[in-house]
DNA sequence: GAGTTTGAAACT
DNA sequence: CAGTTTCAAACTC
């Protein structure tokens, strides 16, 4: 084995040792402090000093939620500073996947590297010196660096000049013992770095290490084949560290204006779930600044995630939501392979599975590089770490999609010794995270929770010959049409909520300060479930029964069919309605458990996220329309799968229109923003239960041009709507979402490649067919 | 993980 | 429009 020494650092980094740094009493000091002979580190510390040592303000934030909104300004300067991150313009061409990469860039950005790390109370220093090392990172510094971050954290100089060295240096011993820079000590590393991510100190080491982790990799680029597994290795190493490398990797690089609004927008929303999640949290602990890291990656990264992950998935907030970060993520990188068209082999080969179906789906079944993102994902469902890891990874590739990141990223998932896991389910995941399992409706009927919903399969799809992909863009939008056709509401929401704003509907309903709104607008038809398992549409949206269910013995805990509308707000006041007794997982109790503290407290929660360190408007708008998400859920006081859905939804509408990827707006984006803030009436009346109404008023193409979107999503149009206004970027589209161009309800999706899957080719015999198969 | 149940979607 | 079939999710074991 090569030694990770030879192979990971440059010879011009090894050969020569910084005299200001070696010299400098912190270096000294430091020395003294490693444990590590200071030749080998001298490499280290040379290398790291070649690197620009710009040393940004110490960051003065230590609570997580300062840290959001710290972490907003950082990205705004970053964003001036920063051009063009993704800036080979050719990768531009698709806006979708640079929307990806830019979700997940937002939360690396310095700031908010910093700001994740500088939730830990303990040691602001040491956040600070992180956040410099943040800044600085971006040259060379070898992954390797991080582990010992951990270790030495403590004992960082408070020298700021110095505080880069001694990191690096601290690091780089870490690295020795770890990463058989040494032989010595090479067991552990993985440990180590999982023990490491538990304590504060360690957050240090994030911090840096995702830092390092996009140098790492460039380095590692750099080396021929044979640092191959190096390079392997220190992703690996960087993957657990978790995502917070990830995202201050990315963040720095990438950062565009759009992408900070959506970022703070999403650090907003964060910011909610956070609470949620661990209200007492924000504060300080260790734990809570990671799950707020992690929300806030992930928001930025996939904005519906967020929400979901934290909700449903309990402690894998991150992984869960995770997986379709890294979907998107891994889709923009295809697409942005594809766009580049470039002749190097990687991207063709790279291009050539996005495209090939059969090879994709080889490749997939191979762990090839064409599933990286379905790769994460199985790395999330096991191992958090490792997910956290790939989520850095992806937002890295991203960033500096080149062809030899693209084989980088490959073998990263190659190499992973999890990536053939299966992918991890979300349970409860929200229309963000949708993942069908279509085998025979070729993703183009109804019955594919994805199309229905509005958007592309993911990689993480378990569907079989699937149509639904941007490859098959036109086979999906006519496919869409026809449906649309036949029911001009077939892609409306579902459920949508009461305009709690229409005097209307406050005669209607009574309280609005409940959350009551919500209704199925078709009802449901349920005949055994009693309207208590998912089974139900109305319970499934976490919505009451109306008398436009068809539903037998409803027993429906949200609201049985009989009941008053009027009477809901009492029922859901009381917690113990919130908890049906077909909630049979624990998971279901934890949360309907949120989702009444939700329900209960949304104008809190509104406060809270106008408490939110983010000081944007677009923040603000991101609350607000956040807000209006969780009252909107609140209203039908639906437990936690409310909070996925509705507030998922919520988060997706935002980014969808938000999204940094398009900052001009692709073809939908002014003309369906200009669209839905002037029809926003419109959704009004589509929000009306009534699907009578719906009909009547709605002309199909109207109709579809605004609800199209996602019928299933649950988002209350109206809210999409002030979201639009609110942000400035318009256009923005959500990765996922593909819309009809004609009538675009929805922003474009993101190009989706769907690899997964698609062994067992078994032919649909729909109508469907002729125009799936083209 | 396989098989069953369920109800929406699609079809007749 | 009603009945039937198809489909995939939800659920159970």
């Amino acid at each position: 084995m090569d030694s990770p020494e030879d192979n990971r650092i440059p010879p011009s980094t090894t050969s020569s040792s910084s005299p200001t740094v070696q010299e400098s009493p912190f270096f000294n000091y430091l020395r003294n402090l490693s444990p590590i002979r200071s030749g080998k580190t001298a490499r280290y510390v040379q290398g790291f000093t070649q690197t620009n040592f710009t040393v940004p303000p110490p960051p003065v934030f230590t609570s997580p939620r300062v840290d959001l909104q710290r972490e907003t300004s950082f990205r705004e300067e970053t964003d001036a500073a920063g051009p063009d991150i993704y800036g080979q313009g050719d990768t531009h061409l698709k806006p979708e996947p640079i929307h990806c990469f830019q979700k997940e860039d937002q939360p690396c950005s310095p700031s908010g590297c910093i700001d994740e790390y500088l939730a830990d109370p303990v040691d602001m220093e040491d956040t600070t010196k992180s956040s410099d090392l943040c800044a600085q990172t971006r040259n060379d510094v070898p992954m390797i660096f991080e582990n010992r971050l951990s270790t030495h954290g403590d004992t960082i100089d408070k020298d700021d000049d110095h505080v880069d060295s001694h990191m690096f240096q601290g690091s780089f011993a870490g690295a020795q013992d770890h990463e058989k820079f040494e032989p010595q000590a090479t067991d552990g590393q993985d440990n180590k770095v999982g023990d490491s991510y538990q304590s504060i100190p360690q957050t240090l080491q994030s911090v840096k290490t995702h830092k390092d982790f996009g140098e790492d990799s460039r380095l590692a680029l750099k080396q021929s084949a044979k640092d191959a597994d190096q390079h392997q290795r220190g992703i690996r190493r960087h993957l657990q560290f978790g995502a917070t490398m990830s995202c201050k990797d990315t963040g720095n690089e990438t950062h565009d204006t759009a992408n900070s609004t959506l970022a703070e927008g999403l650090t907003d929303f964060e910011s909610l779930v956070s609470y949620q999640i661990e209200p007492s949290g924000i504060s300080n602990s260790w734990q809570a600044g990671t799950h707020a890291q992690t929300v806030n990656f992930l928001l930025s990264s996939c904005p519906p995630q967020p929400v979901m992950s934290v909700e449903s998935c309990g402690n894998h907030n991150v992984s869960a939501c995770f997986p379709s970060d890294l979907e998107l993520s891994a889709s923009g990188i295809i697409r942005l392979t594809d766009s580049m068209g470039s002749d190097s082999t990687a991207t063709q080969k790279f291009v050539g599975k996005v495209h090939a179906r059969e090879e994709k789906q080889i490749a997939v079944r191979n762990h090839s590089s064409a599933s990286v993102a379905g790769e994460i994902y199985a790395q999330v469902e096991d191992d958090q770490q490792e997910t956290q890891a790939a989520k850095a990874i992806v937002p890295y590739d991203g960033r500096t999609l080149t062809p030899q990141n693209t084989n980088m990223v490959e073998e990263l998932y190659q190499a992973s010794p999890k990536r053939n896991r299966k992918r991890a389910k979300c349970i409860n995941e929200g229309e963000g995270c949708k993942r069908c399992n279509c085998k025979r409706s070729k993703c183009l009927k109804l019955y594919c929770e994805c199309f229905a919903a509005g958007v592309y399969c993911l990689d993480s799809c378990a569907c079989t010959n699937c149509f639904n992909r941007p490859e098959y863009e036109d086979t999906v939008l006519d496919t869409r049409q026809q449906i649309e056709t036949r029911n001009p509401l077939a892609f409306a929401p579902k459920v949508v909520k009461q305009d709690t704003d229409s005097p209307a509907n406050i005669v209607e309903e009574g309280n609005w300060t409940t959350p009551s709104s919500a209704r199925h607008k078709r009802g449901c038809n349920c005949k055994k479930s009693k309207c208590l398992k998912k089974y139900c549409e109305c319970y499934q949206a976490r919505v009451g029964c109306s008398s436009g269910c068809r539903c037998e013995g409803c027993n429906n805990s949200f609201g049985k069919k009989t009941e008053s509308i009027f009477r809901r707000p009492e029922k859901w006041r009381n917690p113990s309605h919130e908890q049906p007794d077909n909630l049979q997982t624990q998971d279901d109790f934890v949360k309907a458990g949120r989702a009444h503290q939700i329900s209960s407290t949304w104008e809190e929660l509104v406060d809270m996220s106008h408490l939110t360190p983010i000081s944007h408007s677009h923040s603000a708008a991101m609350a607000t329309s956040a807000s209006l998400s969780i009252r909107d859920s609140s209203k039908v006081s639906q437990p936690q799968p409310y909070q996925e859905s509705t507030l998922q939804s919520s988060a997706v509408y935002l980014h969808s229109h938000h999204s940094p990827i398009s900052p001009t707006p692709k073809l939908y984006g002014s003309k369906i923003l200009s669209d839905i803030s002037s029809d926003n009436h419109l959704y009004d009346i589509l929000e009306d239960d009534t699907p009578e109404l719906l009909k009547n008023t709605l002309t199909p193409t109207k109709a579809v041009k605004i609800s199209s979107p996602n019928q299933k999503r649950v988002s209350p149009p109206q809210n999409r709507s002030q979201e639009v206004r609110s942000s400035t970027s318009q256009g923005l589209r959500s990765a996922r979402k593909f819309v009809l161009p004609a009538v675009p309800s929805f922003p474009p999706l993101s190009p989706y490649s769907k690899s997964r899957d698609g062994t067992q080719k078994r032919n649909g015999d729909s109508k469907d067919d002729d125009n799936s198969c083209q």
